[in-house]
DNA sequence: CCAATTATGAAACTACTGTTACAGAAGTTA
DNA sequence: TAACTTCTGTAACAGTAGTTTCATAATTGG
């Protein structure tokens, strides 16, 4: 069904007339850009009438032209998300590689500056401030493999403040839980690619609630920003079959030596407390 | 005077409403895409009104969408064009802003550094070449804030090799599932400082049944390396009041895909069997 | 808790873009 | 060369997208 915008423009090149080719020729020189401006702008720099363009994106099999962009559009989004499906395939380096481990975490380290370049100061000492004020309950949520960080920023949270809950992944228990939420609360999600649907319903019961809610997410942001007050993404992307975690959770301990700074007379009179027995 | 979009938007955040924040968002989390469709589609996407895409838009500086567009259309043009200037997202932020954040994480990408240069590459590929051979059961353990890391990585072992199984914390039970220990098993242990007793008790046990066991631990070696066969360390060092497990993450994804690419046609195919219901 | 202020989305408006019809240019064939 | 066919651009048209306004909702400050 659906064919690649430039595999069309080969199939098709053949059979078309000469200003036509001059559109291709055009496209396929400054690709995909020149396909997401207007038509007079396209027209303009491949040398033709708008009109031409028009016949060249119907000649691709397109029913307009605004069709015709959403395709590139399309495109261009899923190679930036391809999921999974980028095999290992592409791995051709060499097989035995004994620097894997090396090529493996430069990629994450990477990632880590990325996360640090795309999360604004303000808001990651918002997440902070709003933590360690500790106003009513703090409720967390993760979804299937970022549960774990969920699980982790609990422990740790507890030990600086009170009022820590984690959200039971049965949606039984979530019932009886949702009665426990107040104006006012704070929820910390978690939701990474593959976004979980659950997650985005229970947000949105919770912004019903009034509840503030910290989203911490991928690169690609989850639709559960929708409902977020604030939100901290960090790099997933490792280019291979699997996405990593290790930035966020990363993420997830600045935030939490962050907020002990912040409440380290409070704080360290729990930790006390706790660690003793 | 010429910013680049994501520049100017980390530029502006701060002081941009919740609305307009949200569209700053959805942007940010598929760029440039989003910006490239109309105005309608940008703020269902985003889940704001046409008009708050608007309004950001203009915060940014633009004087109209289409304006903001070109901008967007220039941006990507210029950086396919040259093909050395990939990195530099326009990040190069003011030096003298010493955030808390980028602080952590220099930290924690000297950490993964440190644990790359730890971690001899031998040792690497035997944890992953042994994993993948799928012999017998492979058994998970870990402490009071290294569980998840071995509840992570249990998560994702069952979708590349069958026989995983996880070390419940309760002594109680923990005697039940000894039974099942075979010999020629292998256990991956995870212990950071605080040390646990009952892991170093675990390990002696898994020993005297002929074990494999491969340890996961800091800069200061658990003593149960006494019983292991193999050992990856990390760095958890972050000079303040706790550690972080940041770069053991990291080894723990780095050992996950590495099994993964040995194991790939087997990996493949149990990942579509349970990926798919 | 109420008033003042600000933010937000719905809907009306307008401007520009994509579309189409048509006339003339270019190329083809007899 | 003349007649015919095909291609191409101009210009008018139609429709959709961007813009603006305004009433209402949400915050903020008193």
């Amino acid at each position: 069904m659906g064919k690649s915008v430039a595999g069309r423009i080969h199939d098709a090149i053949a059979g078309l007339t000469a200003a036509e080719k001059r559109a291709a020729r055009g496209l396929l020189g400054s690709y995909p850009t020149l396909g997401l401006a207007p038509v007079a702008e396209f027209a303009l720099h491949a040398g033709v009438s708008s009109a031409s363009v028009l016949r060249f994106v119907a000649q691709l099999g397109y029913k307009s032209y605004p069709d015709f962009q959403r395709a590139l559009r399309d495109e261009m989004e899923q190679r930036s998300k391809s999921p999974l499906q980028r095999s290992p395939t592409g791995i051709s380096e060499s097989p035995d590689d004994p620097r894997f481990l090396d090529h493996f975490i430069a990629q994450a380290v990477d990632n880590l500056r990325r996360a640090a370049a795309l999360i604004p100061a303000s808001e990651f000492e918002a997440v902070c401030t709003r933590l360690a004020e500790s106003r009513g309950t703090c409720w967390l949520a993760g979804g299937r493999f970022t549960d774990f960080l969920a699980g982790y920023m609990e422990a740790h949270l507890r030990l600086i403040r009170p009022g820590v809950r984690r959200f039971d992944g049965r949606p039984a228990t979530q019932a009886d839980q949702m009665l426990d939420v107040r104006d006012g609360d704070t929820a910390i999600i978690f939701d990474v690619r593959r976004y979980d649907p659950a997650l985005l319903q229970l947000a949105s019961d919770l912004a019903a609630k009034r509840v503030q809610i910290v989203l911490i997410t991928d690169e690609w942001m989850s639709p559960v920003s929708r409902f977020a007050k604030l939100v901290l993404p960090g790099y997933t992307e490792m280019g291979r079959t699997w996405d990593a975690n290790g930035a966020l959770l990363t993420v997830v301990e600045a935030v939490l030596a962050r907020t002990t700074e912040l409440t380290w007379t409070t704080a360290s009179k729990r930790m006390g407390a706790i660690e003793r027995p």
